[in-house]
DNA sequence: CTATTTACCTACTGCGTCAATAGGTTAAAA
DNA sequence: TTTTAACCTATTGACGCAGTAGGTAAATAG
């Protein structure tokens, strides 16, 4: 399952999307839009102003807008940041120490292959695929 | 990521399924062979024998063995069965409350994709799938 | 220069789930 | 009747998730 964070951070990137060109973004209303505390969407904006993801700016007039085009984020890198890893299982992860039984480890193929998978999936996604599939958004 | 029941109940059938036409097999034998607290087994084996996966014996000679031949069983349903679920969010679980956000939320297809991508992947791999990969197991 | 707006920072906390452990009772066979 | 093994109920420590609380720094408007 993945973690209110991973779910709120994407949904954080493409509220910023569909505002692009708006301005600096304050959080209030990412907060308001979205029906999430603004308390706890500091916690992951703050992850994504950390990874360059999107940049803020303090202030009147300030808040958050994306540093990249909309095009080039995947999903996957969103995901993989807020949620540390998209391993299905710790032996997979970049970090993991080998334990003892992974040299005939008979189901650790099927949770490579899994991840492979999961990765190609999440990371074929941009942020923009998700954008462009919906009926646009008028500004009057 | 999987939790242990999920990893270890996969690790138990696998077991069975190497050892099958040994009779009943004692938990005993699984714990150490797969260095596994007994007394952690019998939890999830509990659920695998209600679910009619596997079916216990007790006594002398008692021990489990698998109710079906081995390829037919997938891995899916061993998962699903010891996860509760295998969907990606909550959202998309059987007996999910519509949330309010349903209607038009703009990420419910990505999570939609994924689970049906995932429930493909390990219904799709059946037990004997993973044995037969492997080199056989002789009994001297 | 001061008030306002906004991001940024540190710390704390309730709650639930995971991953077991403990100690028994029932069933079946030698 | 002893041994073997499954079956059953309860408990627990640790950890992470999801969120709160209360403050400080930065930038702009007037």
């Amino acid at each position: 399952m993945f973690s209110t964070k991973g779910r709120y951070a994407l949904r954080i990137m493409i509220d910023l999307a569909q505002h692009e060109g708006a301005g600096n973004i304050p959080l209030q209303k990412i907060a308001d839009r979205q029906e999430i505390s603004k308390k706890y969407l500091e916690i992951i904006m703050k992850d994504l102003v950390k990874a360059g993801l999107v940049s803020g700016a303090s202030g009147r007039g300030g808040g958050y807008r994306l540093s990249r085009k909309v095009d080039e984020y995947t999903v996957g890198e969103i995901l993989e940041l807020m949620e540390g890893t998209l391993a299905p299982v710790a032996c997979l992860e970049d970090d993991a120490s080998t334990c003892s039984r992974t040299e005939d480890c008979i189901t650790l193929p099927l949770w490579k292959e899994y991840y492979d998978m999961t990765r190609e999936f999440f990371y074929g996604k941009k942020l923009s695929d998700l954008i462009e599939s919906r009926d646009p958004i008028y500004y009057i």
